[in-house]
DNA sequence: AACTGATTGAAACGCGCGTTTGAAATGGGC
DNA sequence: GCCCATTTCAAACGCGCGTTTCAATCAGTT
C-alpha cells in the first residue's frame, strides 16, 4: 500500500534497478544515497545489500541493465537492400538524436551512460564495445559507402568523429546552448528533426554531395 | 617544512585554493574531501572555514578564480585588421583546442569549468556570461564574415553550434573516443593542429569555401 | 617584556552515510 | 497446523564527513 515514487512492479530488484537508475543518472554515484534510492523503490533499505550486496554492485548492475536495454530497443541493421547511403546517414543521425534527445522511454537510461563517457568506470568498457563501438561502425560503414574509396579509414573516422560531436553537444551540454541560442530558436531549429537535417547536410557537403549552406535551394 | 603536494605559495589562502581547483576537478563537489584539499595545500582542515567559510563558498571561489584567470589569458581579439576570415577562423579553432586539450597550464582550470557546462550550479551563469558567450559571438562574427550575408543569423547559430561541438567531444568524451581510434591515429590525427585543420576544412566545405574532403588535393 | 589581534593546530562534535543485525512476517510442502 | 527457507523490517553500528572549539603560536606595537 506504500506509495512508491515509480510505477510499482512485482518484483523488488526490478523496483529498485528501476530507482536507482533514477537517481544514479540525476545526482550521480556519490551524491545519490542508498536511502534514497530505497525510499524511492518502496522498500527496505536493507533490500539493497540483500539483493546486490553491496551500492557498487547496485551501480554496476544498474548501468549494466541501462546498457542491455538500450541495446534490445535498438535494431542494428534496419535498411532494406537498396537504401541510398544518404538516406542511411540521415537516418542513422536522426535515430541517434532521437534516442539522446527526445523525449520517448525512461530518459534517465542514455544520462545514466552519459555519466560512464564523460567519466568512466570499471562499467564502461562493456558498455563501449556492446553499444557505443557497433553504433560508431555502422557509421562508417555509412561513410565508407558515401565516400565511394575516395577516403581512407582514418579520415573516415575523423569525418565521424565531426558528426557524432555535433549530436553528442546538445546531449551534454544542452543547457549551455540552452543560453546561447534565443529560446525560440532552440525550440524551431535545435531539436531532433532539424538537426538531423542540418549535420546531415554538413558532412554530404564535406564530401561533395550537397550543396553549401550558402546556397538557397532546398536541399537535393 | 610540511611537503605540499602542489608548488608552495607563500599565502595560504592561494594554496588552498589552487588545491581545491585540482580536487574538484579531479573528483566533482561531492567526492572531494575538505581534509584531502587541506592536506594537499599543506594547511589544518580548520584553515578551509577561516578564509572561505564552509565547503561551499570554497567552491564557488574555485570556479570564480578558475574563470578568471582563463580570461585573463585569452586575448578577444589578438587579430590585425585585414586578416582573413579564413585566417580567424583557424586560428579561434586552433586556440580553442590548445586551451582544451593542450598540455600547457594546468590542465585543471578546464577541467572545473567543464564540470560547470556538464552539470550547472550557482557558478554557472557567470561562467557563460563572461567566458563563454564572448567566445561564441567571436566565432559567430568569424562565419558571419565568411558567409558574407548569405547565411540568417539562426544558421550561423547552427553551423557555429557544429563547429564547438567537434571540438567539445574531444575534450568531454576523450576517453571513449581513445576507445573508438587506434592508438596512433590518436596521436597522429586527433591532437589540436591537424584536428583544427580538419574542423576549420569541413566547416569552410559547408559554407562552400573550400574543396570537399574527397578533394585530393592538399587545400587552398 | 608585555599586551593584542590574527592565524594555526589537535581534537572533538554531530550527522548522515553504507552496512549489518536479528527478529518478525511470509508462504509453499507435508 | 507445523516447519523451514525466504524475504522484510526497525533499529543500530561504525565510520568519515563538514564543521567547531579553544588553546597555542605568531607578529606587530609600545
Amino acid at each position: 500500500m506504500q506509495a512508491g515514487a515509480t510505477a510499482a512492479s512485482e518484483d523488488p530488484k526490478e523496483r529498485i534497478l528501476s530507482a536507482a537508475g533514477e537517481v544514479f543518472a540525476e545526482r550521480g554515484y556519490e551524491a545519490a544515497t542508498v536511502r534514497d534510492i530505497c525510499l524511492a523503490a518502496g522498500v527496505n533499505v536493507a533490500a539493497v545489500n540483500y539483493y546486490f550486496g553491496d551500492k557498487q554492485k547496485l551501480y554496476n548492475e544498474t548501468v549494466r541493465q541501462a546498457h542491455q536495454r538500450l541495446v534490445a530497443q535498438v535494431p542494428l541493421s534496419p535498411w532494406p537492400a537498396g537504401t541510398s547511403a544518404r538516406a542511411k546517414l540521415r537516418d542513422f543521425i536522426g535515430n541517434v538524436l532521437e534516442r539522446m534527445l527526445g523525449f520517448g522511454r525512461p530518459r534517465w537510461q542514455t544520462r545514466l551512460m552519459l555519466r560512464e563517457v564523460l567519466q568512466p568506470t570499471d562499467a564502461c568498457r562493456d558498455l563501449v564495445e556492446g553499444y557505443i563501438l557497433p553504433q560508431f561502425q555502422l557509421l562508417l560503414s555509412i561513410l565508407g559507402e558515401l565516400a565511394d574509396g575516395q577516403l581512407e579509414e582514418p579520415q573516415l573516422r575523423q569525418l565521424a568523429m565531426s558528426i557524432i560531436g555535433q549530436m553528442f553537444i546538445y546531449r551534454a551540454a544542452g543547457d549551455v546552448v540552452g543560453m546561447l541560442v534565443p529560446a525560440d530558436e532552440m525550440a524551431s531549429l535545435h531539436t531532433p528533426v532539424p538537426l538531423a537535417d542540418h549535420i546531415t547536410h554538413t558532412a554530404l557537403a564535406a564530401l561533395g554531395l550537397a550543396p553549401p549552406l550558402t546556397s538557397s535551394e532546398p536541399r537535393a
